[in-house]
DNA sequence: GTATGTTTCAAACAATTGTTTGGTTGGTTG
DNA sequence: CAACCAACCAAACAATTGTTTGAAACATAC
């Protein structure tokens, strides 16, 4: 059996050209183009379009959710009795996002870009395939974060952590650009794992600065 | 003369229908329709699809460059002859941000969904007028947060900024949904004002984060 | 009134989209 | 061999896209 190489090449194509152009901008005849393979293809293998967009973003979020997962339980083991530190789970997760693609031999930023292009773009069924399909290893990610900040008020982290992920996905989404922006403006050389390392300490500074006390009503209620 | 009222009836409703749906998932029968226009309105008025994109930018991001500028302007009389502070720059933005919108009563949401799509979206028209039309704001608001971070490398400098844009664009862009979730999950009302009383001190702390030392080839090289 | 110029409109245009069709290939099984 | 089935392919399909057309409606001037 062994899913025929033209299903593969589909998906190659299909993640390089959705990451750049977006979805609606890439058309079949794109993609089957610089697969090489039949217009037809992608119906006879995908069913469909749509289907075929979820298809992409599962080979690459399910073994992410795997590797990620087994990160979490490693270090929920290490620290037992007491909860993950923060430090520990923001490490958890750049360490996945830093070596998932290298097996993949991809840019991690396709992927990030990928995911971004989920919230901006999705007409539905994508938005609703994912909260379906991997709700499970996010919301054990939330829970981590909330054990892991118990002087934060539930309303301060919520915002927090939301800043966190603006931060993560919009820097590692356009890591190439950045990147090389960088070399012409100041000839210094980076790659992805210098960046999450520039981005832990930032994000573990925002999370640890003094919560705020003017607001109206964020007194500190953790629930 | 006064440009007739077709024109703002077809900017107004493209540009909702742009920010929740992309640039090229909004056809411009819905914008005619929803605008409650003919549907060569667009084209007599704009030209074309490209230059009606162009125009919606123009006519939020022209008054919010101007407005900003005077903040900074202000910011750097009152801080003379020390250059302002941190604090002050990410005010005198924030402090835009939260006051534009008011006047023209709309969500400070779809001008920063429509912001991120320019990056996520363009095909390369948007990001050119943008960068012609708007570089020299950024370019301001850029050397103000050099000088408001002497202690910071150039490289630590960079990222972090690319940091704070993130956190910024992607909550403010979402600033409706996770307002509606947090009204959901826990019972409390915010608003958009609140949103950013949150993100500053978030992102002021980050700035503000020990640099650094592990990296390669990210000493202090401040130019 | 006529004349002039701008704005609106229904209709058609050519191009591109995702999808389907019907037939051909190539290999495996009986 | 024949029978079968998954895979592939060129061609056509209907729908939607941005854009153009040419005439009608409107206002303002003389």
């Amino acid at each position: 059996m062994a899913q025929s190489e033209t299903v593969d090449r589909i998906l190659d194509a299909a993640e390089e050209l959705f990451s750049e152009r977006g979805f609606s901008e890439t058309s079949l005849r794109m993609i089957t183009g610089e697969a090489g393979v039949n217009l037809a293809a992608v119906n006879y293998h995908f069913g469909s379009k749509k289907s075929l967009i979820q298809a992409v973003f599962a080979r690459f979020l399910t073994p992410f959710c795997q590797h990620l997962e087994a990160g979490f339980d490693r270090l929920e083991r290490e620290a037992a009795p007491e909860p993950p530190s923060l430090d520990g789970v923001l490490q958890a997760l750049t360490e996945t996002v830093v070596e998932m693609p290298r097996q993949h031999d991809r840019s991690i930023a396709i992927y990030m870009r990928l995911q971004g292009l989920a919230y901006t773009q999705s007409q539905g069924h994508l938005r609703r395939f994912l909260e379906q399909e991997y709700s499970h290893t996010f919301g054990r990610f939330m829970r981590l974060l909330k054990d892991a900040t118990p002087e934060l008020s539930a309303v301060d982290r919520y915002w927090r952590i939301q800043f966190m992920l603006g931060s993560t996905a919009f820097t590692l989404s356009s890591s190439d650009a950045l990147t090389e922006i960088l070399w012409n403006k100041l000839g210094v050389e980076t790659n992805v794992e210098e960046i999450v390392d520039q981005l832990v300490p930032f994000l573990a500074a925002g999370m640890r600065a003094p919560p705020v006390v003017g607001g109206s009503d964020t007194r500190n209620e953790s629930a």
